[in-house]
DNA sequence: GCAATATACCTTGCAGTGCTATGTATATTG
DNA sequence: CAATATACATAGCACTGCAAGGTATATTGC
């Protein structure tokens, strides 16, 4: 049985909260910060997590890419990299810039209808 | 197989998506709802449809409030109706506003990490 | 009285998703 | 030629939401 996290420490309601929050907003992330240029897998990791503070695992990316592309959301080819193992560029086809634009929009009014729901709770007042 | 939605249409990826937004927030939701007044369960979701346009099921709502009283976070309590089958009202703990007031600070800082991300996207500039 | 309806709470089984752990491939370094 | 670094990929598990169906209480129409 699995009780520790990587952390050492008991895993708590509170990370798994976190965890579950990130988890619907990965694929939007994902064709998001590929919205400028072409990136391959490990680097989308990498701009997530240097311009978002959005963290996430390899096992995770990789089936969503390929979830994301026979969608037709995405194109990829593989690209000799100067050294080291060949790299995998991802690019979003239109209907992926379609698809980022719809969720993006749909993101920014959902966003704003819990903002109302917890105004009163980050104003300071207290509840009853 | 079942391949119709409620509305007769063919499931998209779109909705998919937007199911998957609402299920990571909907504990918080739940929670801030509870902010400002004791409510039973299917109040609870009237409560989150009409102020935030948040729709979820009551096999979704009940499952989650049992969660929460097992943390600790919410008390219950039957109350007869005038009319009707008796009501269970929900109100929080003291962990169960401190909780809230975290998630909350949390959901900020996430999202706005998160409008970064998708700035370029709305404010009409092409990708490439 | 008693079926039909309305309100309210609860549970079961399934499907979708992310994550940990592990595996494979290529090239460089000691 | 082992060890390391980079990169892509997959299998199995655990968690969560949801549709569907069930129970309980009270009111209404006949």
């Amino acid at each position: 049985m699995k009780l520790l996290t990587r952390n050492g420490s008991k895993p708590e309601t509170t990370d798994k909260w976190e965890a579950q929050l990130r988890k619907g907003c990965l694929e939007l992330a994902i064709l998001a910060s590929l919205w400028q240029e072409k990136l391959y897998g490990l680097e989308i990791l990498r701009v997530l997590h240097q311009n978002s503070n959005l963290v996430l695992a390899e096992g995770t990316l990789y089936p969503i890419l390929g979830r994301l592309k026979e969608e037709g959301l995405l194109e990829s080819e593989w690209v000799e990299a100067e050294a080291g193992h060949p790299r995998k560029y991802y690019w979003l086809t239109p209907a992926g810039k379609q698809r980022v634009i719809s969720m993006a929009r749909f993101w920014t009014s959902f966003t704003a209808n819990f903002d109302g729901l917890l105004k009163p709770i980050l104003s300071g007042k207290a509840g009853r």
